[in-house]
DNA sequence: TTAATATTTTAGGTAAGCCTAAAATATTTT
DNA sequence: AAAATATTTTAGGCTTACCTAAAATATTAA
């Protein structure tokens, strides 16, 4: 059984390894859970001391077969839940995050299967993430951006990269939402700024936005 | 915001509450939540800091108005959970109480109240135990046992005195189940065990069981 | 390749929540 | 009402998970 914290450096670890193949930074893992390297230090010690990472002083962190397992249940949970509170429970998908975040801790292996099973086995969550299943595997799909598309090509849009409920808000007024199609029609010089079509309307978005938005080519 | 420690005495002080009406001792605390006098103290203390109970030494504690809101807000998301996991999950009464007991934490007034909506605002949870509101408010049914019947009564039975998962399965396996009609045709004189009639069959109980069973007149 | 800078670890401290053992207070018995 | 017993509190310790500041190591720049 571990506690609120260790699970939660080991998702901070998984999240941060899927960018670098190399070791997970001390500082890194700190920023993200704002806390300070010190305390991470301690904490990496334990988790090592416990086969979840391997741990060599000075050279950060990466999760043993053991310790990605771990990880990989406690983002299912996350995952399903916020599924449950945009399905079942009306919940924006800019809302569920933090509420994810408690309820991911729940210690049922029955409880999230049954889940599982209530929302008819999702493979996604309201942000497009996949989740994994019960032995730990999760289906990757390569992550292209509408910042990567050509003029003249059209994206799915399944996810988000920013997921900060600011950026989800701004989303939901612009009626820019997961599963829409998006046609890059053109790309300003001056300020790389894309003309998308969308639906039947028209839209000017930001190089910025672009690239917080995962599609899929169509 | 409460820890689950601070969270869990306010319960056991609640629970205990209704038993005896003048304070509840340090040791009962104790006992009810696994932990030692000493500890139960140093919770007393803080928790009359915060003006959750009234505390004073050597003689037991008291839940201020404010403390009695927050523990049927929690003792409320608890029963919702109970009644999530049951009818919607597939969970047997006697498999929810330590589930409910980690999901009573999540915060999220917004959660809650979705919670009872999509439940269709149950009034009971799974063992029969009434569902305080939003506001705090808490309908206690008289607690009648099958054992205080006389003889010809007929009772529903409406919830358990021990809801122990041991009696709830042996329940489950004479088939004596929430909502049941339970006539008491005779007692033994020798060791006061009932026999009763439940739907088309005749039963001998004893007078343990028979004592924590919950019913109401018909 | 040495110096400057950045990162990470160690050392030592704090608060929460638990513990045991001893002291203080209540309660019960005689 | 005093003695015996039970309960509760205090005193002092432990572990976890944080922290700051200083020391150690790694990386980058000159």
């Amino acid at each position: 059984m571990l506690t609120f914290s260790e699970e939660n450096h080991l998702k901070s670890i998984f999240h941060l390894s899927t960018d670098s193949e190399s070791g997970v930074s001390t500082n890194s893992i700190a920023d993200d859970l704002n806390t300070k390297a010190s305390s991470v230090t301690e904490m990496l010690k334990k988790l090592s001391d416990k086969n979840l990472i391997v741990y060599k002083k000075y050279h950060g962190a990466q999760l043993t077969e053991k310790g990605r397992k771990t990880a990989l249940n406690i983002i299912r949970k996350h995952r399903l839940w916020e599924v449950f509170l945009v399905d079942k429970l009306n919940f924006k998908w800019d809302e569920v995050h933090e509420i994810a975040e408690q309820l991911e801790h729940i210690q049922s292996k029955k409880l999230t299967n049954e889940l599982d099973k209530f929302l008819n086995f999702p493979t996604k969550d309201p942000h497009g993430d996949p989740i994994p299943n019960p032995a730990g595997f999760i289906k990757f799909t390569p992550k292209l951006k509408l910042s990567d598309l050509n003029i003249g090509e059209t994206g799915k849009f399944i996810g988000v990269k920013d997921s900060s409920s600011t950026f989800l808000k701004y989303l939901d007024k612009r009626q820019i939402s997961l599963g829409c199609n998006i046609k890059v029609l053109h790309q300003e010089e001056f300020d790389q700024s894309l003309h998308v079509g969308l639906d039947d309307t028209n839209l000017t978005i930001s190089i910025k936005t672009a690239s917080n938005l995962y599609i899929t080519k169509i």
